[in-house]
DNA sequence: TCGATTGTCTAGCGGTGCTAGGGTCACGTC
DNA sequence: GACGTGACCCTAGCACCGCTAGACAATCGA
């Protein structure tokens, strides 16, 4: 039995590194080059043991966003405990969503603008992103203002910081004034 | 000289049967079906005469995007015109803007989404996309309160739309509250 | 020690964006 | 009206992509 414990603990060592490199690789270069022969060549072995281990590339990009999920969870939740008050917390929040998704483009993409194959807004959402939204929801949720489903209010706000995200990135917005812009979505929308 | 003008004139009529074709192709089957060899095919011309209209096909996204720039400037200001007062005109406009998203998702994906090489939020910025976000300054400078410049409240506006209509379409927001996620982004962020 | 199983690799499929080079056709000129 | 010229378009091919079939080697259990 033990030969066989082995074998899977070097298995999952290898399917760590696979994800880890798929992860460096697209926080160096872009997802584009991110290939399959590049991947195999980086990891030293052949493209086939990529297949052995994940569906395709999707599913590459799928356990890079998981990974990336739990990392923004604990993000958000250490930048809200630190804060006091709840108007505080939301500010925080904010500016930790949007610095992991300046400091982690790649990643950023694989959770959100790309096609992981995961589900979400499902039953069968995978934990950790759950967990995120779980952890958006524990600060959102607290300023969501009388008569407004706290779910509800969490999701507006989850929306206006991806567009800030993804649009100051794509160079839709002027990075200059991003302070300004979560200011002024916080003062809005909490109510505190 | 009559012979070079007819001549320039099929050109220009080809290269905006280029343009429709990969928009029709891309609402058909999205923008991964848009290859330069069945763009051609459509076309009935082969591959290279792609490339004495275009770079290549980013600069064919780019066509596209502002084609649908143009669109959807008409449309919100047909939008916010039909309403009356600006907190009616801000909720027309919102709506407007994600019937657009909603209606012409690989216009929209080229426009805000894929890379078209255009520039963006500069003095070179075509005059479409200039006036896209025009439209929306228009209706949405009047509820940006005192004290706020409009062009950051705009920007911020236009930003949680982005963000609803991204996050809708790919299935990380449940598409039943929509409507609801408008009424409380209008409530919350217009000053009336 | 030997057969079976597991694991990995080489090689290749059909597809992609893009381009070099040759050939054809229509044009302006004599 | 015939002709040399130039613009135009197509065939063929490059290097790359995601993915997979099948050969081969290494390891295991009996």
């Amino acid at each position: 039995m033990s030969v066989q414990e082995r074998k899977e603990r070097e298995r999952a060592g290898r399917e760590r590194l696979i994800v880890a490199t798929a992860r460096g690789l697209a926080e160096e270069q872009g997802w584009d080059a991110v290939t399959t022969r590049r991947l195999a060549e980086r990891i030293e072995y052949s493209q086939p043991v990529l297949y052995s281990h994940f569906r395709g590339k999707r599913e590459i990009i799928g356990a890079v966003a998981l990974e990336g999920a739990a990392e923004m969870a604990a993000a958000l939740r250490a930048a809200t405990t630190a804060a006091d008050g709840p108007r505080a917390g939301v500010t925080a929040l904010a500016r930790a969503y949007l610095d992991f998704a300046e400091a982690n483009p790649a990643v950023y993409d694989a959770m959100f603008r790309l096609d992981g194959g995961l589900p979400f807004a499902q039953e069968d959402t995978p934990e950790p992103l759950k967990d995120a939204f779980a952890a958006l929801l524990e600060s959102l949720g607290r300023v969501a203002g009388g008569g407004v489903h706290p779910g509800l209010f969490t999701e507006v706000f989850w929306a206006a910081l991806h567009g800030l995200a993804t649009l100051t990135r794509a160079g839709r917005l002027p990075p200059e004034d991003a302070g300004r812009r979560v200011e002024l979505l916080v003062d809005r929308l909490a109510v505190v």
